[in-house]
DNA sequence: CGATTATTGATAACGGTTTCTCATGAACGA
DNA sequence: TCGTTCATGAGAAACCGTTATCAATAATCG
């Protein structure tokens, strides 16, 4: 069984990872999360990730999202408006998409009973696109900020 | 590594393999294929499943399919029309859906490049339903198994 | 400060899927 | 039918994300 802690103390290592999710802006993995954040907690450890993962998801502050071909739960903060992901193929970010495209209810078959649905779109990120020139690894949220207005196939 | 034979051979179990794929009509887990495919061929074993499948994805009579929230990779028959899926959250069954909400594009961020996308909808299939009334049941020879997951504390 | 106890970090263990190994059996061409 | 060689089946092993273990550390409060 599990002990429920009388109080909940407030840790570096906690705050470090929220942090890491509030400046990614998108959903993180485990281990991102932990690279994300080791450098504002040194010596973190990857155990206290999962933990605090598990933890902050209890608590409504962090919401897990599974996205297909990959096994690794990520998790995103909570509190946000209806999204869904853009998952990019080459260096396996994954980023957020405003809207939604509607229409879902019509595509239920008969005899079926809706309660959820997930949109993916695949594809390259700004920072992977081959026309560009890949020096900057994305690593963190800044490539989702390309202005560069390029008409896609 | 592999070699690759001369010659492809026609086996029981590989043609097994393909008429579960054939009447099940969605797409199967390893497991899935093998439990269905072993009424055809007694004594089929996992791994020759894992063989097949990887070699008939290879000559294109298979596709790999892909879901969220569940690590293991289906596979369904090449060949169809653009379609989506219905996950049952409880029996973990995968169907098709015919159709798709389309305004896709417009989601796309600028600066990403959109290479496809995949639309998943959860909920629960006719066999699962709350409701006692079952008869407009899935097409398949849906095996009512709700197998348990690991409660998370 | 000092006691209490939640939390941490390193690592072993876990669980499930997938692949490998290899002796046996089956397909196919000659 | 025979012989070659690919395919099979059973189990071992690899793989990998996640969780458990446990001594050490640090947060909280009187």
């Amino acid at each position: 069984m599990e002990r429920k802690p009388a109080t909940e103390r407030k840790t570096s290592q906690r705050s470090a990872l929220l942090k890491a999710f509030e400046s990614a802006g998108r959903p993180l993995r485990p281990q991102e999360a932990l690279a994300l954040a080791r450098p504002l907690a040194s010596g973190l450890g990857i155990a206290t990730v999962y933990r605090n993962l598990r933890t902050l998801a209890g608590q409504g502050v962090l919401k897990p999202v599974h996205l297909p071909g990959d096994s690794t739960v990520r998790y995103e903060l909570c509190g946000k408006a209806h999204h869904h992901h853009f998952h990019c193929l080459r260096c396996h970010q994954v980023f957020e998409v405003d809207g939604c495209p509607g229409n879902i209810e019509p595509l239920v078959p008969k005899g079926f009973v809706l309660e959820g649905h997930e949109v993916v779109l695949y594809g390259q990120c700004p920072a992977c696109r081959p026309t560009r020139r890949k020096s900057e690894m994305p690593s963190t949220k800044s490539e989702t900020k390309s202005k560069k207005k390029k008409p896609k196939s």
